[in-house]
DNA sequence: CGTGCATGATTACATCTGTAGTCGGAGAAT
DNA sequence: ATTCTCCGACTACAGATGTAATCATGCACG
């Protein structure tokens, strides 16, 4: 259960983790417009997120209200992970180091994760 | 130029990152055994990575020897930025704040960030 | 009560991916 | 020289993905 979820489907799964239940056109009327997707695309999505399992329908009238199976954090925690193993050989610190390398973090940032530190050494 | 590389693909590049020039053969030599690869999958994958343009292959006899045009460091920058484009709203402060709360970081772990962190303050 | 519209279900189709197999030509072996 | 073999080039094919169009049917409206 809970395959992959795609690039595209993805879309359709932040508008429902926004904000749920929905109807089909409800959700069609909150993806981001750039995206520029016919209704019958996003009633495909739909479609198939509820084969992935990890969306559900439950009736209201005759139309649906789909609503997540999976949390959003749960998502980006497999995800995150995923990036690890394939690039930093499994291990959360060596992608940590790159970015604190790579990334022009905010003063604020680094305060926050000062703090952060400071908190998992105590 | 420098499209995205599949997870298939993927293995192939770690092989020639590791070493290169390598013909064809050598890289299947290389690539972990657990995936069971038969040659000719392998020469596709070149192939296509060829296309791609992530590739070149040089004569060398009646056989190629390939190498990567892109660097390891460049296709990691990469992926890590789209995943926290698409999950962490584009900064990478919050994703590194996501793993020290997630990830059982280790001491030496730990101590490396307080490191870093320091060196970022400097 | 018949008919068109709104919705979900089914089908379409090109491209990418995973995983090979086949064809044709340059060297190697006889 | 003829044949065998090894290699790259081209082809194959099923499943996933992006992006819809068409079909069928229950309901609302005239």
């Amino acid at each position: 259960m809970s395959e992959r979820i795609s690039e595209a489907e993805l879309a359709v799964m932040e508008v429902l983790w926004r904000e749920a239940p929905l109807t089909a056109l409800d959700v069609a009327a909150r993806i981001d417009p750039a995206r520029d997707w016919s209704d019958r695309t996003i009633k495909t999505m739909l479609g198939r997120l509820l084969a992935k399992g990890v969306l559900a329908h439950d009736e209201e009238g005759r139309r649906y209200l789909y609503r997540p199976l999976v949390a959003r954090r749960d998502y980006v925690a497999g995800e995150s992970q995923r990036l690890i193993d394939r690039l930093f050989g499994g291990r959360a610190a060596p992608l940590v180091a790159w970015l604190a390398e790579h990334h022009d973090l905010s003063a604020a940032d680094i305060a926050e994760l000062d703090a952060l530190v400071r908190e998992l050494k105590a």
